[in-house]
DNA sequence: GCCAACGTTGGC
DNA sequence: GCCAACGTTGGC
């Protein structure tokens, strides 16, 4: 069991966009950077995340489950798609994607600026100047202590 | 709006 | 293979 971290733009997919969504279930399309790519070809069915909001309000506002694992982001073949990419094609599709379920809203939004002075998440990828992964490993130590500031465990 | 950090592209 | 230029991300 691992954990993992989304991060979305709000104005572009947010947190109650996947609330309204149908069986609170999405796929997460459009992720165009290698190493992203790469951590969510290794989730598991059952692994959990957190879904974090990137811009005006940085924040973790709650956490999602892998409900189905790594295949093709046909959404990379879509000359209309905002992510298009030429170089992807029904023999190599380049990108994938998984699809992620809605868990649980956290009780209240845990704000980047308080999370920043955290200890115990010193190190955190998500915390890191200039961390510009999208899709990212957490550990299980950062991810319980979260919970633990979060009142969830 | 600014700008630092990052990933990608393309010339050589 | 190097690296400068560029476009993008995302915090502030």
């Amino acid at each position: 069991m691992q954990y993992w971290l989304f991060k979305t733009e709000p104005g572009c997919y947010s947190w109650e966009d996947l609330a309204a969504a149908p069986g609170q279930t999405t796929s997460w399309d459009g992720v165009r950077n290698y190493q992203a790519r790469n951590f969510m070809k290794a989730m598991k069915t059952g692994d959990q995340g957190f879904f974090y909001h990137s811009g005006a309000v940085p924040a973790i506002v709650g956490i999602v489950e892998v409900c189905r694992e790594a295949y093709p982001d046909h959404t990379a073949q879509d000359p209309e798609n905002q992510h298009f990419d030429p170089k992807a094609s029904p023999e190599k599709p380049i990108w994938e994607m998984v699809d992620v379920r809605l868990v649980r809203a956290l009780p209240a939004p845990l704000l980047r600026k308080n999370l920043l002075q955290w200890p115990e998440l010193a190190g955190m990828e998500l915390l890191k100047r200039g961390s510009r992964l999208s899709v990212q490993p957490v550990s299980a130590e950062h991810f319980n202590a979260i919970c633990r500031r979060a009142g969830i465990l």
